[in-house]
RNA sequence: GCGCCUGUAGCUCAGCAGGAUAGAGCAACGGACUUCUAAUCCGUAGGCCAGAGGUUCGAAUCCUCUCAGGCGCGCCA
């Protein structure tokens, strides 16, 4: 795999920059050069300060007063070096600007570079090896099996989704995985408020308990085991009836949110049931593995971990006066089972509500003899659903609230999930559902899909196959919008690179707006289908391109490029 | 009370280990289709980056404090 183009010409220009430093330095100009990786090479806003800048002169001039000399001014220091860099082929011109700056403009060969490894292997433009080696396991959702699942369960999905397929671009090995919480409390009552429903449709005066579930969903799916088992379940023993009850809901809600998640596209590599982890023992191993290694103590009844001990600030319960285990215990066990299974990295997306559990969490895994950096927990902050210009409240209890169903079906799932990823994870964010709704088409999602449905336009109209000409594309004269175009798409690679790395796909996002942005303005200015073959081949080539980053981004974001709009 | 997240244009939000004149979309206003898709383009307007200190050549960005909003602090999951 080639390194990307921009990685390669930043370190030809440290390189450069390190040899007018050294000769600088042999002329007792500058103090000895140190490591070549401190020169720091940046993207300046404004075109006119070139294509890339250094900021070298500036750091300089702290260390020549340091050295004892008099001390330079960052513009002197800037100067000095400026008029040392040796030439270059990709370098078109070297200025010192502003306080002291150094500028570099290149000529079009590094961007030139860009087109060629597209033409050479497109859909694999942007790969890079950032993760090559790492196994990582992404767990995300992990709704309980009691109800639909919600539009935070959609924001996390859409997250978890897209971070895998940034992983997998960046070299990793990645299995996502969806943990059931089968177990418990939650299904417990989801068992007992069944039960009752079923009663009520067979007739019976029933009351409803008040910690029930009362949403609409438990009484279509009442009706349903009704339908499929008659009155049959009124012969069992009360206990019995709320244990089918449970098991048997627990099963088709799971269904059912399974479905939800593979209609919007998502689709798991392992489903990890909870409850197998106590019919294993794993978490009274648990509970034997902290005990011998002192990790417990016993308080009223209970045992307790010693979590304060790990940067917690209580100590928590893992096994309770009355005997069970908590939720946490069988968390740990889950954990080290995904340890054992040999991964380097874990990384859980948890909701908002759940960040006061991270700190036990590391705690554990930590005083278990793990890493608490093996672990990375992710907050998928939440949503507030906006409906006729008022936020709209959801409620489980109430059954009265928008599901990922409703919202999917409203907007579509390339909307649903451009929304959820365009915004950074940690945003609180606001979807007005009426906007996202009545204006689909000013939706930026479809401004980045037009752009790629314009381009297979242009390549349905030519009679015959694309294949861009290395030779034309190396005597090509560009133009200055072209270069700006292909400048973009150089960035591709670095962008996914910056979304995987700080798990923020908000990042190609907005730099797909911005390709699109300069391609459409492009495709307004100038034809691409001209009597001039050279030039036409030009063109499509910058616009084959274009096409083909345009895919590659909505691929990573599990959006659809359409050929046709 | 403690912890986490957030505070940038009228609205929703970007702003990459600090960098040069703070950006985009929507909304508003004015223009552009005989031409490869007008779901487009071009232009105008819009800001005490919540506030106060600090760090330094340089702060929306880092540190401290204050203010405001959200969420969490169970022998629940």
């Amino acid at each position: 795999m080639n390194q990307p183009v921009v990685r390669e010409v930043k370190k030809k220009l440290q390189r450069l920059i390190y040899q007018a430093w050294e000769k600088a330095f042999a002329e007792g100009l500058l103090p000895q050069p140190g490591a070549r990786d401190e020169i720091m090479i940046e993207v300046p806003k404004e075109r006119a300060h070139g294509n890339f800048a250094s900021n070298i002169a500036f750091q300089l001039t702290a260390r020549t007063r340091a050295g004892g000399q008099s001390g330079r001014a960052p513009r002197d220091v800037a100067e000095i070096l400026r008029e040392r860099v040796p030439a270059h082929p990709y370098l078109a011109g070297v200025e010192t600007a502003g306080a002291g700056f150094l500028n570099f403009r290149l000529t079009p060969l590094w961007l030139q570079e860009v087109l060629l490894n597209l033409a050479e292997a497109p859909d694999d433009y942007g790969r890079i090896d950032d993760l090559k080696g790492e196994k990582i396991q992404l767990e995300f959702i992990s709704a309980n099996p009691v109800g639909p699942m919600n539009v935070v369960n959609a924001r996390a999905g859409a997250l978890g989704d897209s971070l895998a397929r940034f992983f997998v671009f960046c070299g990793a090995e990645v299995e996502k995985e969806y943990y059931v919480n089968d177990y418990g409390v939650q299904v417990t009552v989801l068992g007992e408020s069944l039960e009752v429903r079923y009663r009520e449709l067979t007739g019976e005066e029933v009351t409803f308990p008040d910690y029930g579930y009362q949403g609409e969903y438990l009484i279509d799916l009442a009706r349903e085991l009704l339908a499929e088992k008659g009155r049959s379940l009124l012969e069992l023993p009360k206990e019995e009836r709320i244990a089918f009850c449970k098991e048997w809901g627990c099963r088709r809600i799971l269904k059912s949110q399974r479905q939800d998640l593979e209609d919007f596209g998502i689709f798991y590599d392992h489903w990890f049931s909870e409850r197998t982890l106590h019919e294993s023992g794993a978490v009274d191993a648990v509970v034997q593995r902290m005990e011998k290694n002192n990790l417990l103590y016993e308080k009223d009844g209970a045992l307790w971990f010693w979590a304060t001990a790990f940067g917690d600030e209580k100590d928590r319960v893992v096994r309770t006066a009355d005997g069970r285990t908590t939720y946490f215990t069988a968390d740990i066990a889950y954990h080290l089972d995904k340890l054992a299974r040999g991964f380097t990295h874990l990384i859980n997306i948890w909701g908002p509500d759940h960040h006061g559990y991270i700190a036990r969490m590391k705690a554990a895994l930590e005083a278990l003899g793990y890493g608490r950096e093996k672990l990375e927990i992710l907050i998928a902050q939440q949503i507030n659903l906006i409906k006729d210009g008022k936020p709209y409240k959801m409620s489980k209890r109430r059954g009265e609230f928008i599901t990922m169903r409703d919202l999917l079906e409203e907007v579509g799932n390339d909307a649903a999930r451009w929304y959820f990823l365009m915004r950074s994870p940690d945003s609180h964010l606001d979807f007005d559902l009426d906007l996202a709704k009545e204006e689909t088409a000013e939706n930026p999602v479809f401004y980045v899909q037009y752009a790629h449905a314009r381009i297979a336009s242009l390549f349905r109209q030519l009679d015959r196959e694309f294949r861009p000409d290395p030779t034309v594309i190396n005597e090509a004269a560009w133009e200055d919008d072209e270069l700006e175009i292909m400048e973009k798409m150089a960035f591709f690679p670095e962008t996914i690179a910056l979304a995987a790395g700080e798990r923020e796909p908000h990042r190609l996002t907005a730099y797909l707006l911005e390709l699109a942005t300069l391609f459409h303005s492009y495709y307004n200015r100038k034809r691409f289908l001209t009597e001039d073959e050279r030039l036409t081949h030009i063109r499509l080539s910058l616009a084959f391109a274009v096409g083909t980053v345009v895919r590659n981004g909505l691929r990573l974001l599990g959006i659809t490029a359409p050929e046709k709009m």
